[in-house]
DNA sequence: CGCTGCGTTGACAACGTTGTCAATATTCAG
DNA sequence: CTGAATATTGACAACGTTGTCAACGCAGCG
């Protein structure tokens, strides 16, 4: 009964060396291209690479060469699913690719203890750089990982205990904006619907609701914010719940995507789309599609992911200028749901 | 001038050593959870492990440990900002983690070049696995690097002059299923519009749509037919085209998601979305929300990602047993626009 | 008291690669 | 033809870890 593993061994640089009848360090020099090595003896490597099917080990190259850089980077985001942190995973990984960086991604699901056994994970994988989405709210521990040689770009939301680049949206403002747009569409009874009040982000934006309220004169009517909003469902009950109410609003603000489709399904099964001003942060894919179509403030992921990739690979390659906090602006699209009027 | 180098270099298992006054092998062994290790060593070397921020080194674990095993595995996928595709990232990457194992998720834009650079580089990296959604057709230079050890699961197309596991969509059934779904609220006049044919899955759904057409004895009229679109545009134009035929069809069937959203836009600024029926494949986000609603064939993308994940860890722990081919099938949800009828 | 056996511990080589440096072979100037 | 400069090549150690195995201390046994 012989064993048949199907399987064999991956041939070594040791192995192209003795059927090439050299050393190890000339196959080395021939695989890494580097000068000096005569045009015999480079062809007679070469074929015998081939002949083998040898494959470079980066693993062990890396061990070895440059300090124990891996090339390789880390990605920690809220979710791979979500369309924004996709996009941003796009970007960042293209720009990597053609450094000839891996990136390893995975997702947080905002909880905080998932987000240091991930850092821990990939600083035992000695990953050359982190760019992450945080779900916790003390990053200090981070500084020891840095003092390493652990490059950190932030995204979407700001480092607390620590100081690092950072890439963020004008969520304060953005808001205030989209609120702003409403009143002057006559609103002056306009509902706030957030996501967890502990995602800083969120809270972001909830700020920028409360300024232009302020702004225009008006008190924030407690009734009117609903907050910790966890999903699109969750939403959907908070816009019924807000139509119920004696005086209901007459314009909403969505916080964040997946809120702004529970409350346009809200808004419709009450058959009060058509009558509710709705603005929301974060574009939602085929809004334009809908009727009304869905004015929002939308992020541009691709320029987010676009700075957090140069700013990464910039410490990578060395910038040790200090660090730096990039704001990504949000634009306005105006698509009718905004601009319904009050009744009157 | 002194130099002020703001990182350290990362301690190793000798530096924990010679701080717990000990030798390697013992540290090893406290880091391993290894049994053997008295108690008062122990402690002291952990603590010197605390004291000095020690991080086990992976990729020189793995170098010397388990044959050259990696504990990573890649993912090769046509864009993972397409929601498919990033919820079988998803999946994956949940399994993975479960497992200590690190995900190098890539996108491959259906290029057959990128395809074969990124399984090198991954290769090169000695991922031990790889989950691909191929560009290419012909897998063969698969069959080295499968010699050589590594796990190959094909994901949503079939592997070409090469046997693998593969995990697929009944994309030709569904679409039967799908144009028959038309036939039976009384269409003939069936657009077709799909894909680039070179793309396995979207010319297995042209196969289902001739098959549905054929089993009624309708002769395909190639004026219905649009193949090779690229982008959610060129559906649109399309679509447009086709409601300025004579005879323009009465129903149209979208073969891809982004199609879907194309033709949408079209029969919207013709005007005409409420007359010609549709039914498109692939679940396309908020199409619930649509005016009218959007019937699809939708996939099962986390049943899809679980299968591949499952399969591939299954080979990862030694399962030699002959490949497998698993079908998810799809779901047919209806939701209004399928089931517009012809107009008399 | 000597021997066996167990529980600890560490020295050393090895994983697959590259940096360093010395040993050749070759070329060229004088 | 000699010496020096240059080009090519390889031996060896090293990267940070773990597998192997031998050595040690000590308890228990006859």
């Amino acid at each position: 009964m012989s064993e048949t593993p199907n399987t064999v061994a991956r041939p070594t640089i040791r192995d192209v060396a003795a059927l090439a009848g050299t050393s190890l360090k000339t196959v080395s020099r021939v695989v890494n291209g580097e000068a000096g090595v005569s045009d015999e003896l480079s062809t007679r490597v070469r074929s015998a690479i081939d002949r083998l099917g040898y494959r470079h080990n980066l693993t062990a190259s890396n061990l070895r060469r440059s300090g124990g850089k891996t090339r390789s980077v880390g990605m920690l985001v809220s979710n791979v699913t979500n369309p924004l942190d996709a996009a941003v995973h796009r970007t960042i990984e293209e720009m990597a690719s053609r450094r000839g960086v891996a990136v390893l991604a995975t997702s947080l699901d905002e909880d905080p203890v998932r987000e240091r056994q991930l850092v821990e994970a990939f600083a035992e994988r000695r990953v050359d750089g982190l760019i992450m989405m945080p779900a916790s709210h003390d990053h200090s521990y981070l500084i020891e990982e840095r003092r390493m040689g652990m490059s950190i770009v932030f995204v979407d939301r700001p480092p607390a205990f620590f100081d690092a680049d950072a890439v963020l949206v004008d969520n304060r403002f953005g808001t205030s904006r989209g609120v702003k747009h409403l009143m002057m569409h006559g609103h002056r009874r306009i509902a706030f619907l957030g996501d967890r009040r502990s995602i800083v982000t969120a809270a972001e934006r909830f700020r920028g609701y409360v300024d232009a309220l302020e702004a225009a004169g008006i008190v924030v009517d407690p009734q009117l914010v609903r907050q910790d909003i966890l999903d699109s469902d969750h939403a959907t009950a908070a816009t019924l719940d807000l139509l119920s109410l004696d005086e209901p609003p007459t314009a909403i603000y969505a916080a964040q995507n997946l809120v702004t489709i529970g409350v346009v399904r809200g808004l419709r099964s009450a058959a009060k789309h058509h009558d509710t001003a709705l603005v929301g942060f974060d574009d939602v894919p085929m809004s334009d599609l809908l009727e009304p179509a869905i004015t929002v403030l939308a992020q541009d992921p691709t320029a987010i992911g676009r700075q957090a990739a140069t700013t990464l690979f910039a410490r990578l390659d060395g910038d040790r200028s200090p660090t730096q906090t990039y704001i990504v602006p949000t634009t306005m699209i105006i698509r009718g749901s905004g601009e319904i009027p009050p009744p009157r």
